[in-house]
RNA sequence: GUGGUCGUAGCUCAGCUGGUAGAGCAUCCGGUUGUGGUCCGGAAUGUCGCGGGUUCGAGCCCCGUCGAUCACCCCA
């Protein structure tokens, strides 16, 4: 046992896993490009009030969930919790919402809440992100849909369903939580559910006790609140799902925990990973950005849990592929020949093939056995023999077959078999 | 943050009612001269998560602590 531990509820990945993580993270953000959305890189900390105003004080996230500490010029920092704050503070701070309209961009990063970790819930979690900012069209709503969807289909993951649901503009809602919230007065409820109702009367369609569960059926629906611009935006982002095949439920109990939500909302829900099953969702925030101080433009975006796409790939024993094999193993016998190996194997990697050597004075037989847990292609034993002649045997690991080829000019015949 | 379960070699785990640890896989070496994958033989490996306590004696019992896990809560 080492005497160092990561802290309490980080994920890490190592070799082998870690070819699968990337290779889902690169899938996600392979299928944003694909819809033309671009790279935003930014920091995981930013001024606490970016939160508080942003994602809302009264939300468990920013209540009681941010990792927030004074830097050492007194100012308070949060390690970020989510991704669109940041977004939206960069894309203001740079005045990309004055310039061409629409901003599509994605992200992907760590994220941070201090939780109680649990399967698929971690302290340190990873997601890949997009926003698309300056459109109303119920149409990129859809796209937005459809480029998790995409990631999922290409990945192959298939035991999962997408719910969606509006919540309607904020004077809508604000219409609606007050009906609700008269709604829930009518009901007994014990102290500490009452004061979840209170913070987020919606919560309580999400309880998962039977009695909750029959007493809200007669709720007021939010669905049947919605202005009739609110309600055609709806339903044309879902005959746009139908045209795209993208099966779907409207959830209209649907919560979301971040306040800035509008409009179209969006979940993605996998079936075969217990108690946090979430591994995406997003939605609209037509407000958010004049909230935080730039033009009023609306926005659509999601975010994608990388580590628990990676558990669902999984569950789904999906056989994901490891994308970098290496071409070839190089197999020195004696001191002079591992110098020529390593002067080859950098020659080789200056000319884009990737290369190995069997460090380590290993004698032949375990030097083969390297070549062969390596997976490399092809593997070349140097020995003073090869030295002297100039020319070596190549051999093909799956076949067992050998040819001739000189060193001098191996990239030469290695592009030709590769 | 609350509650349940768990924590033994790199990995998966065994260890009977307390008597100072074992298997499989992986690793390393070898099976006569320079070519891996199968097979066979051999070797190495643990402060039994950590810290206290009970006991003649604890991996097994008690307390604490750290971590994991499952659920609540919440969400990616």
């Amino acid at each position: 046992m080492s005497k160092f531990q990561a802290p309490k509820g980080v994920s890490e990945y190592f070799p082998e896993r870690s070819k699968y993580f990337e290779f889902v993270r690169e899938t996600i953000i392979d299928s944003a490009k694909l819809s033309g959305y671009q790279l935003m890189e930014l920091p995981v900390f930013e001024d606490t009030e970016l939160f508080t105003r942003g994602v809302g004080e009264s939300t468990d996230v920013v209540s009681k969930e941010m990792y927030t500490f004074e830097d050492r010029g007194g100012r308070s920092i949060t390690l970020r919790p989510e991704g669109t704050a940041g977004v939206m503070r960069s894309v203001i701070e740079h005045n990309l919402d004055r310039g061409q309209l629409p901003v599509k961009v994605w992200y992907s990063g760590q994220f941070f809440r201090a939780e109680r970790p649990q399967a698929g819930r971690y302290r340190q979690f990873y997601q890949v992100g997009i926003e698309a900012i300056g459109l109303q069209d119920p149409e990129i709503d859809a796209e937005v849909i459809s480029v998790a969807d995409a990631a999922f289909k290409r990945l192959g993951i298939s035991d999962y369903h997408l719910e969606i649901t509006s919540l309607g503009d904020s004077l809508t809602r604000e219409r609606y939580t007050k009906e609700l919230r008269a709604f829930i007065a009518t009901l007994k409820l014990d102290e500490t559910t009452a004061e979840r109702a209170k913070l987020n009367p919606l919560r309580l369609f999400d309880d998962k006790r039977p009695e909750i569960q029959e007493a809200m059926a007669t709720a007021p629906i939010l669905m049947d609140y919605l202005t009739p611009e609110s309600a055609a935006h709806f339903s044309r982002v879902k005959e746009c799902l139908e045209l795209f095949g993208i099966s779907y439920q409207v959830n209209n109990r649907m919560v979301r925990g971040l306040d800035y939500y509008t409009g179209t909302a969006f979940e993605f829900v996998h079936h075969k990973l217990g108690a946090q099953s979430g591994i995406g969702g997003g939605g609209r925030y037509d407000g958010l950005m004049a909230q935080l101080g730039g033009a009023d433009l609306s926005g659509i975006g999601f975010g994608l849990g990388v580590d628990r796409i990676l558990m669902a790939c999984e569950a789904e024993e999906i056989s994901l592929p490891a994308d970098m094999t290496l071409s070839l193993f190089i197999v020195p016998m004696d001191e002079a020949s591992k110098r020529q190996a390593v002067l080859c194997a950098r020659e080789l990697r200056l000319h884009g093939i990737s290369v190995d050597v069997a460090y380590g004075d290993r004698n032949l037989k375990s030097g083969m056995k390297a070549a062969d847990k390596s997976g490399a292609r092809f593997a070349l034993v140097l020995g003073e023999d090869e030295i002297a002649s100039g020319r070596a045997q190549l051999k093909n690991m799956q076949t067992g077959d050998s040819f001739s080829v000189t060193i001098r000019t191996l990239h030469d015949d290695l592009l030709k078999v590769l």
